[in-house]
RNA sequence: GGCCCGAUCGUCUAACGGUUAGGACACAGGAUUUUCAUUCCUGCAAUCGGGGUUCGAUUCCCCGUCGGGCUGCCA
């Protein structure tokens, strides 16, 4: 059994959304399950749209993601360059191959007598495809005959090299999501595969590398596959052994028509990038998973079960674990809706599996940010009570400052809304009466101010509500939060009797 | 328009011809709690339509409909 290859080979045009993290997740757990070698191919042959940047954000990214290539750009390896811009004259070889057996021709159209065709089908309502049925009648070696294209091609006119695909043949491929998918060859068109700038495009840099490469198999976006029947003919071609396929369905909107693009984090308000991307020509920032706050593991987690399941009952993963249990045949045909909702579920899940060691270090940050200064000393063993107290509630590291910034800080408002349910007319008076009682509260534990506090009130008559929601209030500055009197106590009974005070003093 | 691919609750999906069509997210209700959140319980909710094949179709075949992708010297 020969040794699985596979490869994730984006195009540095940009930040690599969550689709392509999704692609190359799949690529690498497929490598993993079976032993394999997982490669990182960067695919810059379009000097147009190459954008600074680009690679060390897919790079950045997949580390991240802990989605580690054993080989490629940047990782090493004997099959190198893995930077197509750097093997233009391995191309230019193989393409010269195609041209000298007959299965490619030079082509000496124009972009601007192309879109002037283009053009000129469309207002006739068609479509203009270069191709068996028009080639002969276009500037191309093979209408012009041998002579003439030598002529062209010493005078240095620029020109293209394009598939001379043979019509009339029906292929049955198979693709290991899919089964086996059928086209006839007259429907396909004579892709360009060397462009006139020297670059080879997509499709014959892609076969090339695979091959070189030792691909055994490419698993990659639904997106490729009308292109997949020209990809085995080019194999063919080259006389080599195709390698196997599986084509991912695709990621789509959460609402509306089509797939996810990165307009729609922004009107859903969620991240469409795995990290955050700052946009060097225009300045425009887009958010990030890493940066609003995700764990690594649940970012996965949530990709790897869209569009793929492990046929029980089972939702939460490790990245480990996802390894063990994934496989190409449980991947799903259709394209998968990407639900919001649920990426915020798995990181809250995720999120409560940690041990407190590791929340302590993430919240960190967040209450120094809420400060705006290091921690103390004292205030990192604070951290340390309060997290047992809020540690349920966290979905996200920033969650901590919401649910515990008045362990740090006196509340400095009271939420109107909560003064007006709670904060009654006879309230003052009975606040009095509590921290009189409260003073006297010795030892101030938890446990021994809740007994104290709850016999004083039901000997009263009082009803709970009516005393520790406004004593809420005084401590905190609203209605909600973790056990009051594990507050308490963790606040001292200095700092508790003094924010009583400080309430009567601004409510009355 | 042409070609290719697909179709189970609102969403992600399970059920490889025989199930009361299962789970999860979301939503609704309830329990717990001083409150909010968590947690737990309950509920709501689906086989796109029409033909076949079969004793029997979510499952296999055909047609339609809908959805998606591609249709560049982009990847």
């Amino acid at each position: 059994m020969e040794k699985v290859r596979v490869r994730f080979a984006p195009s540095p045009t940009g930040p690599l959304h969550m689709g392509g993290v999704r692609t190359a997740l799949y690529n690498y757990l497929f490598a993993r399950r079976h032993g394999g070698d997982f490669i990182l191919r960067i695919e810059d042959t379009d000097r147009t749209r190459y954008v600074p940047g680009a690679v060390d954000y897919i790079r950045e990214a997949l580390e991240w993601a802990g989605i580690r290539p054993d080989e490629g750009y940047g990782y090493g390896g004997d099959r190198g360059p893995y930077r197509q811009s750097e093997r233009t004259d391995i191309y230019r070889q193989y393409v010269q191959q195609l041209i000298d057996s007959g299965k490619a021709y030079y082509a000496f159209d124009t972009p601007e007598e192309l879109e002037a065709l283009r053009q000129e089908a469309a207002s006739r309502g068609e479509v203009f495809t270069y191709g068996h049925r028009n080639r002969m009648q276009l500037q191309n070696s093979l209408a012009l005959g041998p002579e003439e294209t030598r002529r062209r091609l010493e005078a240095g006119m620029p020109y293209v090299v394009r598939f001379k695909v043979e019509p009339g043949r029906r292929l049955r491929i198979r693709d290991l999501v899919r089964g086996e998918v059928e086209v006839d060859t007259s429907e396909l068109d004579d892709k360009v595969l060397l462009k006139s700038d020297g670059m080879p495009t997509y499709h014959l840099a892609n076969i090339v590398d695979d091959h070189l490469m030792g691909i055994t198999h490419v698993i990659r976006g639904e997106e490729w596959l009308p292109s997949l029947p020209l990809h085995v003919l080019l194999y063919e071609a080259f006389g080599w052994e195709p390698p196997r396929f599986a084509h991912l369905p695709l990621i789509l909107k959460p609402k509306g028509k089509g797939k996810l693009s990165k307009r729609d984090g922004e009107l859903g308000g969620f991240p469409v990038f795995p990290l955050k991307w700052k946009d060097p020509e225009t300045g425009r920032e887009w958010a990030g998973y890493r940066e609003e706050g995700y764990l690594p593991q649940a970012f996965v987690n949530m990709l790897a079960l869209l569009g793929w399941n492990p046929g029980d009952e089972r939702e939460i993963f490790t990245l480990d674990e996802l390894v063990e249990t994934f496989d190409l045949d449980r991947v799903h045909k259709s394209g998968a809706r990407f639900d919001p909702d649920k990426a915020v579920w798995f990181q809250h899940r995720h999120f409560q599996r940690l041990p407190d060691e590791q929340i302590l270090e993430l919240i960190r940050p967040v209450a120094e940010e809420g400060l705006g200064r290091p921690l103390t000393e004292a205030e990192l063993e604070l951290t340390r009570r309060v997290l047992p107290l809020v540690r349920e509630r966290l979905i996200f590291p920033r969650d901590y400052w919401t649910w515990a910034s008045y362990f740090y800080i006196p509340p400095h408002e009271y939420a109107p809304k909560a003064v007006k349910k709670q904060w009654k007319t006879a309230t003052p008076e009975l606040m009095r009466q509590v921290r009189a009682f409260l003073a006297e509260t010795e030892p101030w534990t938890a446990s021994r101010i809740k007994e104290n506090l709850s016999e004083w009130i039901t000997s009263r008559n009082l009803g709970f509500g009516k005393v520790l929601q406004p004593l809420r209030i005084a401590l905190t500055g609203d209605l909600k939060g973790p056990d009051l009197f594990a507050m308490m106590e963790i606040l001292g009974k200095d700092e508790t009797l003094a924010r009583i005070d400080r309430a009567l003093e601004a409510l009355g």
